[in-house]
DNA sequence: GTAAGTTACGAGCGACGTAAAAATG
DNA sequence: CATTTTTACGTCGCTCGTAACTTAC
């Protein structure tokens, strides 16, 4: 049988237009090549080359063979990559959010779950999540809103709670009772960028307050301990950062507004319901 | 590299389903089955089966293997198969003829002159010649009109001049000056059914006349020997059977109507231009 | 003289087959 | 107990590289 190797060779032949300066790119000696190609002539009983003394040229038959053989050589190109990027696909659980807060609550659980899987997770536009997750770009999403769709299983998850912090220096400590977004009117924040559907529900509401955004994760979080502005917290990022030790000064004020509390689905198709998560209290 | 051969193997076991059958229809062992699929599998490090003690099953990622594997065999074949019958048409002259009396002209040449080379000829319906030319079905073609096309060469090549035989004893044998179609009418004739243009030419004009029908070339040969009917030959004819010393006692009267004489023309692709043949005396 | 291609020859490595082991029904 | 797969091991054969030869520029 010809083989691709031999394939890889012609074309290599082909591209470099003599046997000694192939022979260098496939790594073989030049008398192999000869060979390995004399051979695959042999085995088609057709000749591929016209043959003077001190020079092989490509006839017709051997330009023919050639063009098929660099669309094959294509071809298994494409064909490993699609196995090698569909087995990792499999390997792979690719979960995509309307808000950083509740991949908080579900990475940790599916990691533990799926011991072995590799977890990839982002924060993108709720409208896009549905439409990911039927084209297979998803597993398992996300959404602030149940989500009913044909061979897509939905469960509730969990709730999410805003919260202010402030250290405890600042005007608006005492307030432990609770504020509403209405009253941070003027103040300056300091705000993670990727929050998903909380910049409608919240921040789109506070156009008399500045946000200065921070999009790294880590530097946010040392922005906040070194800083005296107030920012958001909520339950989940708080449970979270306890969890992990994180200790901190600054006070934690609930946000009074009904924005403020959310509800998160989590849907999954039913080929990868093993996905879903339990329920969280909500 | 992945090997061909180690796609028909994987393709051999989707078919078969396990690998004992498979590695005897592959004619390796089946530990040597075994071997070359775990290597295929590290190569792209991979896992194409899932594996219980003694029973393997394609998993999702082998099934897609199995689906592209056989896409490229399937490709591989029809790329040897193209490329041998290339490099045949390369050896081949394939010649069109509206007529079968010039071919006995044209085929000793070409055979003389493209020494080592196929000549594939046969009579067709004159309005399929260029078209065929064009496509590459013929590199050669031989018409009863002047051919102008691009890229087309054509020249006048030989003439053929119609004439009935007859046995000494038959009642026309007495015109040797010539006869013409219409005193025909009444008759029963032999003829030979691969005509091409004549059959226009000639035989429809000659609704009164019957004829006896043959296809084989041999038995129409001989049937005309052992009858006393009348037939066509023409002058292209008698001398191709003066040539092949073939004796007969017919008597050969010259056909008077202006249709039993055509100038035939040859014509060829600029780019075998070498294969056009000299001109015979018209 | 240099560079290229084919042929000859000997060696090493890789793939093969046999044999053995383990597991399943 | 038959069937299937995997692992182990020794051997054979294929393909490789070196070397020598020929030819062309």
């Amino acid at each position: 049988m010809a083989e691709l190797n031999q394939f890889y060779q012609l074309v290599t032949i082909a591209d470099t237009g003599t046997l000694s300066k192939a022979a260098e790119i496939v790594h073989i000696s030049q008398p192999a090549l000869t060979r390995s190609i004399q051979k695959l002539e042999a085995e088609w009983n057709v000749t591929l080359f016209d043959r003077q003394k001190n020079k092989i040229t490509l006839n017709q038959t051997g330009e023919l063979a050639v063009q098929y053989a660099r669309r094959i050589l294509d071809d298994v190109n494409t064909m490993t990559n699609a196995i090698q990027s569909y087995e990792r696909s499999l390997r792979t659980i690719s979960i995509g959010s309307c808000a950083p807060g509740p991949l908080l609550e579900l990475l940790p659980e599916l990691t533990e779950r799926f011991y072995g899987m590799t977890l990839a997770s982002e924060t993108v536009c709720v409208e896009n999540l549905l439409p990911g997750l039927s084209k297979g770009i998803y597993q398992l999403i996300i959404t602030d809103t149940e989500v009913t769709a044909p061979d897509v299983l939905c469960c509730p998850f969990c709730s999410e709670q805003l919260y202010l912090t402030v250290p405890p220096a600042h005007p608006l400590a005492n307030r432990k009772d609770g504020i509403y977004l209405e009253e941070l009117a003027g103040e300056t924040m300091l705000l993670f960028k990727e929050i998903g559907i909380w910049k409608n529900r919240v921040i789109s509401k506070m156009p008399q307050t500045k946000f200065i955004l921070q999009d790294q994760d880590e530097a946010f979080s040392a922005l906040i301990q070194a800083s005296a502005l107030p920012a958001f917290a909520s339950d989940l990022t708080l449970k979270h950062n306890h969890h992990r030790g994180e200790q901190t000064h600054r006070l934690t004020l609930p946000i009074l507004d009904p924005e403020a509390h959310v509800t998160f689905y989590c849907s999954a198709p039913k080929s990868h319901k093993a996905y879903l998560p339990g329920q969280r209290s909500l």
